[in-house]
RNA sequence: GUGAUUGUAGCUCAGCUGGUUAGAGCGCUGGUUUGUGGCACCAGAGGUCGCCGGUUCGAACCCGGUCUUUCACCCCA
């Protein structure tokens, strides 16, 4: 057998120490803000069963999901007859697990399997990597990581200015001042349709109106008709589409008066509202915020507030986004569960932030100290001062063999270590330190207590 | 899933219409310097040209397949 390069799955990624770095700041940052807004965290497993993945993400969905073959035998209940029948025969006799495609199902079937445990309304957040076998692109993965965070168990849209201030807070600690929170209401777009004379089509709406900024007014139109909406209906729908985005007061002020004849739109209007004067009360400006009502999200299931965060100026698309549901754990047997919830698109903000040169100071090492030696028995000396050193609560390290002094220093040089121990014969003797600055090049002999001021 | 696209040293990339021994910069190793890293100078190592097959006297270069990368569609974070 023959070595072969080591490679990883398509779509996969290794993260080294800066990556890791910097993707660690970035999820204590939103772990931070979860908590300080009264979050819980939560972790399901990796693989679900997939009666449980099966048909909650559509047809497209369920192409998307990485099944696992089941262990031992997997072929042993397959007969003649499925093989002819192929793959959709097949697959529930070889597969009942799968990689979890999003955070949101397998909360849902936890929020069912803990009803009674739960104190509602339930605030969580979760973050761990989900799995999707699509084809990969710049920033599209097959593995990557979800951040949620949901409130289930309350209609309050106390929630949905809370999510706006924890956006906002989030993307304030990384330095971004360009971006947008796009926040729209899933009523208001129900009494879109009903106001230009297609009640109930919102859905076909949406998909529709969604690719807006994409394909442009004149092929969204086209759409439209393929779908079966009149030209009395687009003709109605033009005036709002192409209306020039101003303060969202005026924003407000407009689809209030078009939604008159509306209660579900007028309804949708006034849960906007709602939501920018308790994040008033909540101490939030409206900055960065702006009422899209052209904003749809593809997600079927929202059914109030619908958010999006878009970083401008970079060509990533959305680096957040979220929405209200009435009924996330219907599917599960447990009806009128309603939530809100939102989640931060981890990998886009990485890029984001990359692009911006938003990452400065995470180059320099944790370790704050090295211990060089310039032979056996200065090394064990030196392994006396590293023990010290940690008791103090200081991060040092000591150069682990023994070995010419310029690697050390380069080794502590490479790693961006700050500071460095020098042990020879002249310290052992004088029972006194050498520390040197690797910044400056500044070095002075002192002992251990001085080195501990200059340390901490 | 559909249609394109990319792959040469650890990294970024040259390599002419197919023609001897595939190059550069950076990085790496050693030395100038056996009590001191960054800078400089000197020397050196490192490549089955993604992989498999085909065409050809001869392939990094042409053809087919495959994997990977990137892009558009679909969908989505």
């Amino acid at each position: 057998m023959s070595i072969s390069k080591p490679s990883i799955p398509k779509g996969t990624r290794d993260f080294g120490p800066i990556e890791m770095a910097r993707r660690n700041y970035i999820l204590e940052t939103i772990k931070d803000t979860f908590r300080l807004f009264g979050f819980q965290q939560l972790e399901t497993p990796a693989m679900e069963s997939l009666a449980t993945l099966t048909g909650k993400y559509g047809d497209e969905g369920d192409q998307l999901l990485f099944k696992i073959l089941n262990s031992g035998d997997y072929l042993k209940q397959v007969t003649m007859e499925d093989l002819a029948q192929g793959a959709p025969s097949m697959l529930p006799k070889i597969s009942e697990k799968g990689l979890r495609y999003d955070l949101t199902v397998p909360f849902a079937r936890f929020v069912v399997m803990n009803r009674n445990e739960l104190v509602f309304p339930f605030k969580r957040f979760q973050i761990q990597p989900v799995w999707r076998a699509d084809r990969p692109q710049r920033g599209r993965y097959r593995e990557f990581y979800q951040c949620d965070a949901d409130v289930v168990g309350t209609d309050s849209l106390v929630c949905e200015a809370e999510i706006l201030l924890m956006i906002k807070r989030v993307f304030a600690t990384f330095g971004l001042e360009e971006y947008t929170i796009k926040v729209n209401n899933r009523k208001i777009l129900t009494g879109l349709a009903e106001v230009i004379g297609a009640p109930g089509k919102e859905q076909e709406l949406c998909v529709a109106i969604d690719k807006l900024d994409k394909i442009g007014w004149e092929k969204v139109r086209e759409e439209l008709f393929e779908r079966g909406f009149s030209v009395e209906a687009t003709e109605k729908l033009a005036p709002m589409v192409l209306r020039q985005p101003d303060g969202n007061a005026e924003s407000i002020a407009f689809f209030r008066d078009l939604m008159k004849d509306s209660a579900v739109g007028s309804r949708g209007v006034s849960e906007l509202v709602e939501v920018f004067s308790l994040l008033d009360k909540l101490g939030g400006e409206q900055t960065f915020i702006q009422f899209d009502p052209m904003l749809a999200r593809g997600l079927s299931y929202y059914t109030g507030a619908i958010f999006e965060v878009k970083v401008n100026n970079v060509s990533i698309g959305s680096v957040s986004g979220g929405g209200r549901y009435d009924n996330l754990t219907g599917v599960f047997g447990l009806p009128g569960v309603s939530g809100v919830g939102f989640s931060f698109g981890v990998d886009r903000i990485y890029d984001v932030l990359n692009e911006l040169g938003l990452f400065q100071d995470l180059s320099e090492s944790p370790v704050k100290v090295m211990i060089a030696h310039f032979g056996p028995e200065e090394m064990a000396f030196g392994l006396g001062i590293l023990s010290k050193l940690r008791n103090a609560g200081i991060a040092s390290e000591i150069f682990p063999e023994v070995a010419k002094i310029k690697k050390q220093f380069v080794y502590a040089d490479k790693k961006q270590i700050s500071y460095a121990i020098v042990i020879g014969s002249e310290e052992m003797k004088s029972g006194k330190i050498t520390l040197k600055n690797l910044k400056s090049g500044e070095q002075q002999t002192m002992d251990f207590d001085g080195v501990l001021a200059e340390l901490t």
